[in-house]
DNA sequence: TATATAATTAGTTGTATAGCTAATTATATA
DNA sequence: TATATAATTAGCTATACAACTAATTATATA
């Protein structure tokens, strides 16, 4: 398909979108921890993130048993699309949400995200708003 | 909807992207010449069309029978989109395609075409594709 | 080497949507 | 004023796809 085609298409759905927004946000993110921003099952979650490697938005890393996912500035003139992007994303209020949600989670170890997400929740983190402090 | 999820829900279909490109290339169309374009259902390309207007993308402008439709710069930033949206629009076979096609259908009146499109092919112009000539 | 685990892939289901034809609306003209 | 016509809207169908659970893969560790 037209590769300008296919990244619209990449974009065009809100989670992914989501995720294109944290991943401006951040270096780059475990995909436990998008799953954890999402709130979908972890098959989901891969999914999206494969669509959006394959239109060559994002690429990921492998690093042991976790996969880490960046946005991918090198392959395509990126910044261009980020261009026009990044002031809109800093508009959205999903995207505003997300970030600070966000922020939460990166303050939590992956080993404990993915433990919560197993249902294995081990200490008092049990809801995952913020307690209101 | 967040808005830019809008835009990009409104692009990432193929035959919105053709009328997209189109608009480009052309000061204004009226809806039977994307009609011709794109050879689907009138009915079909209104529905489209709405989908970009109400994105923000497009607007019309009717003029007795005839409606017309062009980029809807006004409105927003649009400039800041194109400038990603056009080169990589002129590296679109489809696009690049269209364009030639939209050349012979911009060379016929409108009312000969909305002629041929029900059916009272009235001219010569019994086949759409170029004579080879 | 067997078990645990993070991620992906397979297989299924429900919803969204692109397409069609038919009906309707708005405008021009006989 | 009745008819023609460009476009839109309504109603329908088929396909695409986002979500799920279950199964599989790849890696780490007991």
């Amino acid at each position: 398909m037209d590769k300008t085609l296919l990244k619209l298409k990449a974009l065009a759905d809100r989670n992914r979108f989501r995720i294109f927004g944290a991943l401006t946000q951040y270096e780059e993110l475990c995909a436990c921890q998008i799953t954890e921003l999402l709130q979908v099952s972890g098959a989901t979650v891969s999914r999206h993130l494969g669509i959006l490697v394959t239109a060559g938005l994002v690429k990921s890393r492998k690093e042991s048993r976790w996969v880490y996912f960046a946005l991918d500035e090198g392959c395509d003139e990126m910044d261009n699309i980020l261009d026009w992007l990044l002031p809109r994303l800093r508009l959205s209020d999903q995207i505003q949400a997300d970030l600070e949600v966000l922020d939460g989670i990166m303050a939590v170890s992956r080993e404990d995200l993915c433990r919560q997400q197993r249902g294995e929740a081990c200490c008092p983190v049990q809801k995952k708003e913020k307690a209101d402090g």
